[in-house]
RNA sequence: GGCGCCAUAGCCAAGUGGUAAGGCAAAGGUCUGCAACACCUCUACCCCCGGUUCAAAUCCGGGUGGCGCCUCCA
């Protein structure tokens, strides 16, 4: 299994540091407003790295935080009259929400900044002791210079980095140098602060991974985890704090995702040309959102528009479809075991597994993926029209199954009718096979378009009428 | 200015040396009472120019176009 690591920029062979286990680490939404379609992404697409890894057998420890402690929350409670902590709780939930939706399982911890207060304090004066960072009137910064691997993730010197004539990097008389960056910052008036060595205040937002993926995974972790433009400086200065103050490599693999586009330009909250997920659930099902994050390679752009959607949404429908027809004519068909030719194209089965396996294999191409399962796809609705055996049409369900299911992409859901509406749809059925016989075709569409209206589909196959919900 | 990524059909998108997967859309056909679903058929001088090679979408050089990071961001 490879997968490409942005420290090295190259596809490497995946080697956990214990054999069978694997400790995750991905960097999580600052929580003050809904999570919009590129925070999305990650949460997708990392979900779906911890389930084929959990496919092939590893044991794995995801962390996801919640930045619950920054400016952008505070501005909101002010805005709102509310308080930082109403604001990051209202939108922890939404979060969840928006997850749930999108098949997003639950971390195996989501720790929050504000729960790991202490902890941060204690990895700050470590770094402080070490020699690592340096403190100027309550606020404490972190020495780029005392590091000499700074820069080495984002393949940056410090020299280019402040000759480049940023704008931003050098503001602050109190640092030694023009990199070096906030560990801890004083309190001002009307904020919330922690107590600390230093005075109150609160921590900088790089610190809190490092002490959260310290913390729930240890030292050292496999995978870290997030969108590209965390690269510089976020998670590189995430390697300065962790290996400064461990004494050891931080993270094995860094993965990092591409953006969502909107008319080829990044979608961001700075250029207002974002979409939140919510936005987007009200007009196509959250499914559809998971199967188009899903349709390209993770560290692809991509290019978010209300036509490529719909396409989505027509693709991931004929797979559902070939599952349903399937469904449908296992529960109708009789006991029957594989033919001797099926037998021998039980093999053929067996090709897609190892095409699928083979694209995930490599960095998790989940387009190859998909298109295995639409190759699957058809072999099964092949299958069900020559009418298969039982068996066979079994071992084909669980193969869709499986593969469907380390996407987390075409689930079938359990239908929620009652046994009252069960029976009256199955009655208006009844009485359009009998108009049928009839030959009264008019009365025959008119149950059809009532059904429709309920949102039932109905389906005319060999072994009678199927119908379901959607 | 520094660093980096990308360019494959109307659209989306795999493919990193052996002669272009898959999906959406469009078109024709089969099935159907008509539909829907499904099945079959059909759609590519791989951005341009050079080079290496028996062989290049793929490797090298040079263009052109687009994008990202360097500043809060997924």
């Amino acid at each position: 299994m490879k997968v490409y690591n942005t420290l090295t920029r190259q596809k490497e062979e995946f080697v956990p540091m214990e054999e069978g286990k694997v400790k995750m680490y991905v960097c999580g939404p600052t929580v003050y407003d809904y999570i919009h379609i590129g925070n999305a992404r990650p949460y997708v697409v990392f979900d779906t790295v911890r389930r084929y890894l959990e496919y092939r057998g590893y044991e794995v420890t995801y962390v996801q935080n919640f930045t619950d402690v920054d400016d952008k929350i505070i501005n909101r409670a002010n805005k709102e009259n509310s308080t930082m902590q109403e604001i990051s709780n209202r939108y922890i939930q939404e979060a969840f929400h928006d997850a749930d939706g999108l098949n997003v399982r639950r971390a195996t911890m989501h720790p929050r900044v504000t729960e790991e207060m202490d902890l941060i304090v204690q990895m700050v004066k470590e770094l402080i002791e070490k020699g690592f960072a340096y403190e100027d009137h309550g606020t404490v910064y972190y020495d780029t210079k005392k590091f000499p691997d700074y820069g080495k993730l984002s393949r940056k010197n410090l020299d280019e980095l402040i000759a480049g004539g940023s704008e931003r990097v050098s503001v602050d008389d109190a640092k030694k140098n023009p990199t070096d960056f906030v560990l801890w910052k004083p309190k001002k008036e009307g904020e919330p602060s922690w107590p600390s060595p230093w005075g109150e205040g609160r921590p900088g937002w790089h610190i809190e991974c490092s002490v959260m993926a310290k913390h729930h995974l240890g030292d050292s972790i496999d995978i870290h985890a997030g969108g590209e433009d965390l690269v510089f400086p976020h998670h590189e200065n995430e390697i300065a704090q962790s290996e400064a103050c461990n004494g050891c490599q931080f993270a094995k693999y860094w993965l990092h995702n591409g953006f969502i586009t909107v008319d080829n330009e990044k979608m961001s909250k700075s250029l207002g040309n974002f979409f939140t997920v919510r936005d987007i659930a009200a007009q196509f099902p959250y499914e559809v959102i998971r199967f188009f994050i899903l349709n390209g390679h993770y560290r692809s752009p991509i290019n978010f528009s209300r036509e490529l959607m719909q396409a989505c949404q027509n693709g991931l429908e004929r797979i559902k479809n070939a599952r349903k027809e399937l469904d449908f004519f296992i529960q109708n068909a009789p006991e029957g075991r594989m033919t001797d030719e099926e037998k021998t194209q039980t093999e053929e089965l067996m090709k897609y597994k190892e095409q699928f396996e083979a694209a995930m294999d490599d960095d998790f191409n989940t387009a190859d993926a998909i298109s295995v399962i639409y190759e699957l796809v058809r072999f099964s609705n092949i299958a069900v029209k020559a009418q298969v055996s039982r068996e066979y049409a079994l071992k084909i369900q669980d193969m869709l199954d499986h593969l469907c299911g380390v996407l987390g992409v075409a689930e079938l859901t359990e239908s929620t009718i009652s046994d009252e509406d069960t029976s009256k749809i199955e009655a208006l059925i009844e009485k359009r096979t009998e108009a049928k016989k009839a030959k009264d075709f008019a009365a025959a569409d008119a149950i059809r378009d009532e059904l429709a209206a309920m949102g039932i589909t109905i389906k005319d196959t060999r072994q009678g009428v199927q119908w379901f919900r959607g």
